[in-house]
DNA sequence: TTCTGAAATAGGTTTTTTCCTGTTTTTTAA
DNA sequence: TTAAAAAACAGGAAAAAACCTATTTCAGAA
């Protein structure tokens, strides 16, 4: 096997054994090399510039510190275009897959999948420019026939207000942390139930854990 | 390298492609072999029976399908307790570990270990019988000295209580639900404050949440 | 049978939440 | 500079939540 006109493949994501067991594996398809991980996105654009080679592909993590994998995204689709991004991750949320694709992945996979796939994954990202599985596939197409209400945007103001709904402060309390006029924060609060159609703060809080605006 | 005399592992994990990365970074060890791995306890129970030889070391994952890490732990500790099992997760949750090493597990590794931490983790389950992280070790003593309070126990109309409110619904509406007056209901929401230290019903949902007595 | 403790229920009160419908202040854009 | 829009704020009131202190009901033990 002559690794010399392999693929090269960079691996990002935060757990290391992960990482190095991925890279065995990779290592063990024919056609690619990994030629290193990075433990974040910060950690990639660093290594991209270190290193002496560019990869023809980037396996990446959503859930990391630091930088996660959207914001990595963002950041290759505008600096290094040409370096095929394939996201691989636990997470099959409809809106974070449309979200990586729309800035550029050409590909999403989820960890569950059997090496098989990923070995044609990496293929097919090579010759046809991108991958994509049924499961991934079937997913965006609900999320087309479904989402034609998409979720609503937020202000910073009810973002932090959203966060302290989800405590056991009084809305009283609440007016006085965000420097704020308890009517204010009564407006806010009514502002939001009409939005996310909700009934109550228990509605608000459920809401806002549910959506990772506020985390437990 | 000679493989013959190498030390069997076996791998439980339904994430395939993890398992099959992971394959190959304990095969690439000296002295240690992947006999196969299985999607979940169920799986491994048949494979057990079915495959000629018994592994020396099983590396197990606890969030699976059908049979959990949990349930398979006490049925390896009933069954083959001559196996040595570490445990292989994600999760550092002081009350999973806890239960998992009470069950008879030899360790307990975060998958975001370094990969030389397994190897060394291997090595000393079979010379020491045992091996534990400073990461874990570290939690474990934590644990001994604030969970002095261990959690309360609840009694089934109590969780039933809890969950619907984590809900929209009134306590009004939760009383019909249960089939029970409002001022019972009021009494389960005041024994609960009073016993889980929370101020109000965001509290509670919290709490709730928390520990896994209601799932969003 | 009677006692006993847990579960269920009640009455009454205060506080907080929720829901109206406005007005004032501040920001933004023309 | 001024008009329009957005954010902040208010009064008032009904509903729900939260708090406290009893009483009743009922199953199981003595």
């Amino acid at each position: 096997m002559n690794k010399t006109t392999s693929n090269r493949i960079v691996i990002v994501d935060d757990h290391s054994l992960f990482a190095s067991s991925l890279e065995k594996l990779v290592n063990s398809f024919e056609n690619f090399t990994v030629l290193y991980h990075a433990k974040n996105g910060r950690d990639l654009q660093q290594k991209l510039v270190t290193e002496p080679h560019l990869p023809e592909i980037i396996l990446l993590d959503l859930n990391m510190p630091v930088m996660d994998g959207a914001e990595t995204m963002v950041w290759l689709n505008e600096n290094h275009p040409e370096i095929k991004v394939l996201v691989l991750t636990m997470e099959d949320d409809e809106s974070k897959i449309l979200k990586m694709l729309c800035n550029g992945a050409k590909g999403y996979l989820l960890k569950d999948i059997h090496p098989d796939k990923l070995n044609k994954a990496l293929d097919e990202t090579l010759t046809k420019g991108y991958y994509h599985s049924e499961k991934v596939a079937k997913t965006l197409l609900h999320s087309l026939n479904t989402e034609k209400k998409e979720q609503p945007v937020f202000k910073d103001r009810e973002i932090d207000f959203m966060q302290l709904a989800c405590s056991e402060l009084t809305y009283k309390e609440i007016a006085d942390r965000m420097n704020l006029s308890p009517k204010t924060i009564d407006g806010y609060r009514q502002d939001l139930f009409n939005k996310l159609d909700v009934k109550n703060r228990v509605g608000l809080v459920l809401y806002a854990l549910k959506h990772n605006i506020s985390k437990i």
